[in-house]
DNA sequence: ATCGTAATGCGACATGAGTCGCATTACGAG
DNA sequence: CTCGTAATGCGACTCATGTCGCATTACGAT
């Protein structure tokens, strides 16, 4: 269900009245499977400029006309593949400290994207995710769903007085790990093990100030 | 030359032996400018997706084969239109205490990209150069020239006694920036003035703490 | 087991991106 | 001023992307 929103509510501009859910079992399931398998070998191989409905379509033994009926192109393939990325959990440290949390944190986002062999498919979802805006919704959500899985990490040392109550937890994560998704994917800079530490330990002295206790209200967008 | 330097070494892998330059003057400089300036306009109204060479050939009046001839395709047209802006220059401040200088660089940053008339235009020309090599590699040096200028905050800092010795100003820069472009082009959540503010405290403070002092064992100043 | 219907398979078609060879123009040197 | 050459203009061509209508398959319910 989740995952056909994510399709249903950015993608195709065509079929406005459509069933929600009226053959959601068997034969389609399967397809999507195959289809999302085939988009993510697809991108991480390729990249997300040699990404092509017809190499999936020929990967996934699903037709050209039904992935375009279906997702709408390629960016509705990344965008449910990141979506059913998103599924998976995220390992929590949990140390006692929070400063030593969030540099396993941060090391963990470093290990992930610079490891030759898991780093380049979630990097290049990530930047096929932002070339369209049904990806970028999608990566919304993806990012969203992990702000509030980390934000856990904060709250844990909220509750053992490391930090002042009202903070936000996603803020403090949003903090951790911005220099690095900023240079992995804005600047264009090269990650170090140092940049990650760093990164981390400014996050939890700038919540340990007190810096990130959030406002009453809490702000979404699309 | 500068702007030549960027087009022949990133994209084209066609036209090897090519003299670096044999006629700078004249019609080729207005025929660049013509393009720069078609490019800009399209990118803005039209979103990276809707960017196409033909538009930019018949908006500028240069034909679409030399388009394609000289910046190779729509990633060249992006990378030289992001080097071209990179010329001009960012408004510095100076009120002699670092968090407020910082303040106001995030405060600019987020003025710049919040308004609706002079933010769409930076924010289509950043989304539109992390699709290719080219304009990665274009906004990779955009960024370096970007930090390389505002670090100059940093060191003033550092001259004035507020920060200690060795601290890297680009790297103060970089974390002070990286949650608002996290949040504008890997999150995709909506930017607000008090998270500019804070990045700027946080910044500022893990400045203060000596955080951002490069190794010593690196004697290397880029 | 059988039937109605949605989903998929299938191939032909339209469209725009990108390329190529050649004619023409304009720069820069003598 | 004249000439050689690089840069641009020009149009046709190829080809992949994306679309459309129809045939076929498989799900779900009776």
């Amino acid at each position: 269900m989740r995952l056909e929103s994510t399709l249903t509510g950015t993608a195709n501009p065509a079929p406005p009245p459509h069933t929600p859910t009226p053959r959601p079992g068997g034969r389609s399931a399967r397809v999507r499977a195959d289809v999302v398998a085939a988009t993510l070998a697809e991108v991480t191989e390729k990249g997300y400029d040699g990404l092509t409905v017809e190499a999936v379509a020929a990967r996934s033994g699903v037709h050209k006309a039904t992935l375009y009926r279906r997702w709408g192109g390629v960016d509705g393939l990344v965008a449910d593949a990141l979506t059913a990325s998103a599924d998976q959990p995220w390992p929590l440290p949990d140390t006692g400290d929070l400063q030593q949390d969030l540099r396993r944190i941060t090391q963990e986002v470093f290990d992930v994207f610079t490891d030759p062999e898991l780093g380049p498919t979630p990097t290049a979802l990530i930047s096929a995710a932002q070339r369209s805006d049904a990806g970028a919704a999608a990566l919304h959500d993806f990012f969203a769903t992990r702000h509030r899985q980390v934000a856990e990490v904060a709250e844990r040392a909220v509750t053992r007085g490391e930090l002042p109550v009202g903070t936000d937890g996603a803020e403090v994560v949003r903090a951790a790990t911005a220099p690095l998704y900023y240079r992995l994917f804005v600047s264009g800079e090269p990650l170090d093990a140092r940049t990650a530490e760093r990164a981390a330990d400014a996050a939890a002295l700038a919540a340990r100030a007190g810096l990130f206790t959030s406002v009453p209200e809490a702000p979404d967008h699309p």
